[in-house]
DNA sequence: CATGAATGAGAATTCATTCAT
DNA sequence: CATGAATGAATTCTCATTCAT
């Protein structure tokens, strides 16, 4: 394998005009992640196209993988925000709150598809780094705390298997069928299928809401 | 993107000695992908590695993604002889087929972790040419037969929507899981809970063989 | 044949550093280009040449041809700065401005037989740019007036098909002889036979200045 | 410069099966030459478009240039055949007899105008040998002795300025007018009007034939 | 002889990154 | 701090030519 990148940002941007100018790059290599994927993602020309000169980039992110890192960072601060409201909602129809929040999540996934697809062929190189994991953990943990609460009825003993089933099983085929260019009623339907899954498979408390 | 690129093989080999030569590049490719990944797989380190003139690389193969895709198709056709035997192995036992494929899918899939995982974003640049989707459509059409024989009860209109469902869950899932460095029990439970869930979904015909 | 090159120039040399090797860049081209003819003009030697690394002449020029236009433009402007003041000199002696372009014409074109035999093969590759046509066209307006005023006597439906002559005849005359290493007073005596010629055949008015 | 080739062909072919990968050879690079231009002529394309191996063609021809100059050969003695009859041709009228040649001359040129076009550019390489002199020489004798019985007027000392002038004058705009696409009509009335311009300057006896 | 195989040398171009001002 | 400039090291691919059988 590869040695893995160090990722931490090279230099805080105090003045205002630093805080601009990374916003500008970071922007940029958004934007040509999207547009052209990994392959296209050089740092010159995010520099350009965030019109920064490419030393100021340096400056800012010690490499190419620290913006990358920076961008999945906030793309799953994004996701965060709109996914844990679902999670936390109070009450016990764990079923409803199941299936709202694959149907977000799904909608998400798909809304940034090809951001998304370089994101996750990027990941493979930032797996390896502390900062990664850290930000798996943390996702993870919402997650996990959901599950447990819903399938409370299960074995103690089985429970930590049974979160990395179920996140793993949900993450990967959203981001599949997203992948796959699957939208609209059809992405719903899946949602709703992988839902009623695990519902039945394991038992959520049902109702709608 | 870019343009999808010529696949198809130059010039066969045939002379015993360079037989051994397009073994030795198609060993080396595979040993850099597993190794280093897909980032790391140049011709140049493939060639060398092979202990071959890197000129005598592209009189066999018209570029680097020709490699790639033999190394793809090898490697399909390999997983493909384990898998086929149990999805067309006679009796109604669907339910107990379908647990022993994926038991077997997965096992496959571990197997090969690194080089998978190199192969699978390498396929993202052939899934446009011509090869690749003849290979797709090939393994596609024997999963596709089985599900169909095995939820005779659904309405036919769902069919492809099942079909699609449950390859998009099985696949995503093993790759996914085998990609985190499941392997062993874990991996065998996962399976079985897996097919469980299935089964109990589509009311696959229970039995144990 | 192949796509057309794309021969604008990349970026703009700002400090006096750049400009630097920028000239640096060109003056090797030419030297190159005169010394090893089209065939041995690469980019790596034109950069090592001029000293710099080759990614350097990249930034300023997106690729080979880029560099060979900016030296047919350079040669060609040298040129119409010495030939354009003969053409448009007042005055009714056609026959007297004739005989001294041709001359000036032909020495121009003996004093860098070498480069300008390069340049002709390299041209046949610029033809299809936009940015040639340009340059040609604007040499042709030139000698096309000219010739149109001193043949006044013509019928004007021939006038297109005696400027195109004209024009064949004398630059491929000048090229060649050139190219055989004409020189000096017998390269003269070509050019003034051939001025001769012209008058005779199309009644210029006669007179020396 | 580029060390000049050594042209002559290697091994002459004995047997009537290697005469016949003489001619494939020959044909092949012919066409190649023709349809890709110099730039697109290569050695193992032309053995390829022959049906023959690589290293046959280097056991019959020292080098690539070898073939060129081969073709060079042939295409100048195809030339020569048409032409020479009509400056040999018996009786006084000079004037027609180069009107005539003017005419064949042209069309020859432009029945072939891709191939000659490379052929021209592959010349410059082969201008230092000596096999390619003694060609030149033996096309320029025979111009040389219609203009010497034409213009018999001429002093003799200008005689060999005359040859000189009105050969490069007639081949140069052949070539560059038939470059030039120029065919048909316009092709012929061109080359009236220089043969018109050249009996007007040199006194060729009129008639027509 | 003819063929399959092999290759040294080099071509064009790109990219991440550093340096000097 | 920011910018213009510079570059070492790759990377893909080609070609003329030779060797071994």
């Amino acid at each position: 394998m590869r040695p893995k990148p160090n990722i931490s940002p090279k230099k805080l941007p105090r003045q205002r005009r630093a805080i601009a100018t990374v916003d500008a790059l970071i922007e940029a290599a958004t934007y040509i992640l999207t547009s052209e994927g990994l392959a296209g993602f050089t740092a010159n020309k995010v520099a350009e196209k965030a019109g920064v000169n490419i030393a100021s980039l340096y400056q800012y992110f010690p490499n190419k993988e620290a913006i990358l890192f920076h961008i999945v960072q906030q793309t799953w601060a994004r996701q965060l925000d709109r996914l844990a409201p679902i999670l936390t909602r109070p009450g016990p129809h764990h079923a409803g709150k199941l299936r709202d929040f694959l149907r977000e999540f799904f909608l998400t996934e798909a809304a940034e598809v090809d951001l998304r697809r370089a994101l996750r062929i990027a990941s493979i190189d930032l797996k390896e780094t502390d900062e990664f994991k850290a930000l798996l953990s943390e996702g993870a943990n919402l997650t996990k705390n959901f599950i447990a609460e819903a399938v409370r009825g299960e074995a103690l003993e089985d429970l930590e298997f049974v979160v990395d089933f179920v996140v793993l099983l949900t993450t990967s085929f959203a981001e599949r069928t997203t992948d796959a260019g699957t939208t609209g009623a059809k992405l719903m339907l899946q949602a709703d299928l992988l839902a009623a899954m695990l519902v039945k498979q394991f038992g959520f408390a049902e109702g709608d809401n």
